[in-house]
DNA sequence: GGATATACCTAATTTTGTTAGGTACACCCT
DNA sequence: AGGGTGTACCTAACAAAATTAGGTATATCC
């Protein structure tokens, strides 16, 4: 179950990230990969491998803090944003949002 | 000067140069980067590390087609897409545009 | 003669994701 | 009791692709 036939997602996935932390307020890793499943239908399949390493950075960068929790014999590790993780989630959707108006300019080209 | 600052760009160069030999044609890779530099105002510059080695693997999995052509004793390598290039580049636009769809649905969430 | 632009290239490194595991507990079913 | 599935975390080996930082060579302008 790969994330996409050729990973086009490559390079979204923090602000990605970011950004549902920013709606969801606090959420753990499983969680995200399920939400963001539903989210797209299917389409966006975020595997483990690479979103455990990426809270990881994130929070080593001091983007994320982490909180431990358990239920039900049950371990979740919930992530919200810091305040320099907000921050830096307004700057990336924003870059985000350039990147996309850059992308839909390329390929909506007609030769002039 | 990096492509941008935090390379959104990394899975979706593949495709961005298949659309622009598409409606140009025939481009040699100076041009694509300069062309691109332009387009987009220089919101994305692709670096030549990146594009030569994407054009020769274009080249090598039968995408391209390649002619060197001299004018004024400078070389130019020019590509144009073969037809298994312009049956990928329709594919890959396609997955470009679901990519970008999800992206936008994505980023424009609101909590429920 | 030197800077800048054109025009190609590659190698070392870094970043990031894929693949493929592993642990552990809960729940349901037979 | 045992097995399958779902939840929930993790990591290590590998691969892909871009960045960084070079290199060569010629043309043009000052």
């Amino acid at each position: 179950m790969p994330m996409n036939k050729s990973s086009l997602y490559k390079g979204c996935l923090e602000p990605i990230v970011l950004q549902l932390l920013q709606t969801h307020r606090r959420m753990y890793g499983y969680e995200i990969t399920q939400t963001v499943k539903e989210i797209t239908k299917g389409e966006l399949q975020i595997t483990e491998g690479a979103l455990y390493p990426l809270l990881h950075r994130l929070e080593a960068k001091g983007l994320l803090e982490a909180e431990i929790q358990l239920a039900d014999n049950r371990m979740r590790k919930y992530y919200s944003l810091t305040k320099a993780g907000k921050e830096k989630t307004k700057s990336a959707i924003g870059e985000l949002q350039v990147f996309m108006q850059t992308l839909e300019h390329l390929i909506n080209l007609k030769l002039a």
